[in-house]
DNA sequence: AGAATAAAAGACCCTTATATCTTTATATTT
DNA sequence: AAATATAAAGATATAAGGGTCTTTTATTCT
């Protein structure tokens, strides 16, 4: 499904909206020890983050990452997009170059309910939503 | 999801099955010209399958692979765990290492709903099942 | 201005997935 | 028995994903 990068890529973003100040910026060896992740990865990943315009950071002393209450707002998808493609969502199962209602493979219709159920969250679920479920301390990002 | 390879592998007892005759062994060549995939990697995929036990294969002239009835009633899930192992339809989103129902991820419960489709068809839907549809014409197995 | 700090950028490396090539073993046909 | 056809097996090649290291650039502090 998404790849590696991609879930480090939101879990960066989920974090950073948690500790959102406009006065704070994170660097990124707290963001990666917060969440366990290589360190210098999770800046190549906040870098392309930061080019595709969904966070901000500064350079030099109390620099980092930060991110304004916009990012509330941003639905998932738009991440997946900008690190994965949506395409990685479409894929045929099967590996079929082409694969679509009108020339399925075997397992087109009988995979289309989970995967647009996949697609569907994806689409409809916001930072906030995760943002609220992480402080209520029911989900975790780290480990 | 699944590797392309675990597609290919998939395509591939489609076909024999579709073919299905206890007599009638099928080239590597011929399959994988049928099929459209590489023909070297298609040959590796199959010997995997024979070794699982879940394809038969004779060298020599009029060789080839071939199957028996009993694999019209092989779940799809067997393929999936031969090729890829059960994990690859478990792994969490994010890539967190330890992620579950008691310990979730920020997405965990929200692409439970999907996930779960998809395992569902890959367990309960056997070869017989797409074989029907594709000689219906209905669905593709090349291209 | 100079030193310190932190992200940006680029080069590089390791692993896995995907794919090909070559040789060997086995079965069939003549 | 020899020739032939075919899968099996092993070595190798290529590309992508995941990850690290080093240098550069921008910012802040003294």
């Amino acid at each position: 499904m998404i790849s590696k990068t991609c879930g480090y890529a939101i879990r960066g973003v989920i974090f950073l909206a948690l500790e959102n100040n406009i006065n704070k910026r994170i660097g990124i060896q707290e963001i990666a020890e917060e969440l366990k992740v290589p360190q210098q990865f999770m800046g190549k990943i906040l870098q392309e983050l930061v080019r595709k315009d969904i966070l901000k950071s500064t350079k030099g002393p109390h620099g980092g990452f930060y991110v304004n209450d916009s990012i509330l707002d941003l639905s998932l998808i738009r991440i997946v997009e900008a690190i994965d493609g949506l395409g990685v969502l479409k894929k045929c199962f099967l590996g079929r170059d082409e694969c679509s209602s009108e020339n399925p493979c075997p397992m087109h219709d009988e995979f289309e309910v989970g995967r647009s159920s996949i697609f569907e969250t994806f689409q409809s679920k916001n930072i906030r939503y995760f943002v609220e479920h992480i402080e209520d301390g029911t989900t975790f990002l780290a480990t």
